[in-house]
DNA sequence: GCCGTTTTCGGCCCGACTGTTTTCAGTCG
């Protein structure tokens, strides 16, 4: 909590002082800070107990000292005075597409308009067109951006990975139909649960054809610009924006590592090529005007001397400088995955026979598969009694014996009680092969306490989606997870990273803190239907988020080896 | 405000598109 409202405070100070027009430097320092604490994985104020600020790249000694200010006394004098010089609605109007802060000082010393409804004012009464460089065409332009700004999401929000998923396929589809290599970047590409906007790369000779045909898309509400090299686009139905960038194929490698990001991993790396006298843009790696490097994105990295680093650790949170080093981790690749542990069958509230979803994951060249329905309890998802339980065991038992090629391993997603009693005894728990436990009730109730209890059961392998949020708007539990991890690590209990869109549970950040323990993690997509299987690349994109190896995912474990595992637990 | 494989001072990524300009400023990513 301290640490999103420090992030909030760092990023307005930054907004004020480009207001003010202070040094630009200056306020990307705060910009980034803002960002580097947003996604730091410690609580701030714990972390000032063990070490100084200053130990984070990128915080020094002036913000380190403004964060010991307000985790002492709750403000920074700084930005309370910072504020005080600037009118109160400059702060929302930033938000709003186009409108930066020389426009809003400009009009704010000429008009005098300090709130967005003054600004509507002097638009609609011709006065801001008299102000000069405003013409006609640019006062449309931000008369429309108002009114997304009013009446959509756009800007305000994010979309979860997994809504605007098959909107990505969907565009790919259509675009490869008049140039062959269309590659999703941006944040889709470096696997965070929530995007801003969607980014493509197309690769042709003919560029101003590719984004002519781009923007005549049929789901396309509103073009906003069009180039020969890129077009942006408003999408009709989430009203997301889509940035699409066409290149040559000699700088395929080059604009897919420029388009993937992050930012702040961006322009270190274009510092450092710049200190070895190189330059480093969309089109490739130049040495005065030769080009060294651009067909491949290892050559890019290459060329400035850094070992290649995959997408979804570029964030800036110290993989440049391990690729200095030649000692980027051997995070776990998407082909180790062997295997879904979290899948509900029409046993329970899902909507697939158990025979179904083994050929469906035999299909995808999974070698195994877990069967996890809701224990009794749970009334309002079709928990299984005792009986239906041992019945749908004896179906497993009875497919594994016919089908070839995969296994299913039989489970359950066993409740945790309000009394901190789990919902099956242990009599039914043993005829499992793989025991989940999960918090579905009592969401404010003792549940550190609850989870501790749970894990001194011998028969429980893995804990479910371990803080309960969901990404739509639920907070999640209140739980102590240091407690939870230290638990796990003297029970040999297995973490879930749960794939579903929506919950992500473990995320990046908390699988980075539990890794600190020595805990492994298990991936399950929670299906309940059939097309819900393929969102166990996010729980894997989650875990190379997090810098972990296949060593540490049990999913990444032959069928001998996972049971074994399993089997030792007990 | 941050930072150091020339540096404790003097740098700080780079380019596309738009609109209103006759060469550039503002904004965005």
């Amino acid at each position: 909590m301290i640490n999103q409202e420090l992030a909030e405070i760092f990023s307005l100070l930054a907004d004020a002082l480009e207001y003010k027009g202070d040094n630009i430097f200056k306020i990307r320092a705060y910009r980034k800070a803002s960002r580097i604490i947003k996604d730091f994985s410690l609580n701030l104020r714990e972390f000032s107990k063990e070490k100084p600020f200053t130990e984070i790249p990128g915080i020094g000694e002036g913000i380190a000292k403004k964060i010991k200010e307000y985790i002492e006394t709750g403000h920074i004098h700084k930005f309370e005075e910072e504020k005080k010089n600037i009118p109160c609605g400059i702060f929302e109007m930033l938000k709003i597409q186009y409108l930066g802060p020389k426009t809003l000082k400009y009009v704010y010393e000429e008009l005098r308009v300090d709130t967005l409804e003054k600004l509507k004012n002097v638009m609609n009464d011709g006065s801001l067109a008299q102000l000069h460089g405003m013409g006609d065409k640019k006062i449309e332009r931000l008369k429309e951006a108002i009114e997304l700004y009013e009446t959509s999401e756009i800007g305000k929000k994010r979309f979860l990975i997994g809504d605007i998923y098959p909107a990505i396929e969907e565009i790919v589809a259509r675009l490869k139909k008049i140039t062959g290599n269309v590659t999703p970047c941006g944040s889709y590409r470096r696997m965070k649960e929530t995007v801003g906007d969607i980014d493509l790369l197309a690769v042709s000779d003919k560029g101003q054809q590719v984004t002519d045909f781009f923007i005549t898309l049929p789901f396309i509400s509103k073009v906003i610009s069009i180039g020969y090299t890129k077009a942006t686009v408003i999408l009709k139905n989430h009203g997301i924006q889509v940035d699409l960038r066409v290149v040559k194929p000699d700088s395929f490698g080059a604009c897919l590592q420029y388009f993937t990001g992050s930012k702040a991993h961006n322009i270190k790396l274009r510092t450092i090529a710049k200190s070895k006298g190189l330059k480093v843009n969309e089109y490739g790696v130049f040495k005065g005007k030769k080009k060294i490097a651009g067909a491949t994105e290892k050559g890019v990295y290459e060329s400035i001397g850094l070992e290649y680093i995959p997408p979804e650790m570029r964030e800036d949170s110290g993989e440049v400088e391990l690729a200095i080093k030649h000692k980027i981790p051997r995070i776990v690749e998407y082909d180790n995955f062997k295997g879904d542990l979290h899948v509900h069958s029409n046993y329970s509230d899902g909507t697939s026979s158990i025979l179904n979803i083994a050929k469906i994951a035999k299909a995808m060249g999974f070698e195994y598969i877990a069967i996890c329905d809701h224990s009794q309890s749970v009334t309002y998802a079709g928990g299984l009694s005792e009986d239906i339980l041992a019945k749908k065991n004896e179906e497993i038992d009875r497919i594994n014996e016919k089908i070839k090629g995969i296994f299913i391993l039989k489970g359950a997603e066993v409740d945790i009680l309000r009394n901190g009693k789990l919902d099956y005894p242990d009599s039914v728990l043993k005829t499992l092969d793989i025991v989940i436990c999960a918090i579905h009730q009592g969401f404010r109730k003792n549940v550190t306490k609850r989870f501790l209890e749970a894990m001194e059961n011998p028969f429980i392998h893995i804990i479910a989606h371990p803080t309960g949020r969901l990404l739509s708007g639920r907070k999640g539990y209140d739980v102590d997870l240091d407690k939870v991890f230290e638990k796990a690590q003297d029970r040999g209990i297995i973490l879930e990273i749960n794939s579903y869109f929506n919950r992500l549970d473990l995320n990046d950040t908390n699988v980075k803190r539990a890794k600190k323990y020595d805990i492994k993690f298990s991936i399950g997509t929670d299906a309940h239907n059939d097309g819900m299987l393929k969102y166990w690349r996010l729980g894997l994109g989650i875990a190379r988020r997090a810098w972990i190896t296949k060593e540490d995912i049990i999913n990444c474990y032959t069928l001998r080896k996972l049971k074994n595992v399993l089997r030792k637990e007990k």
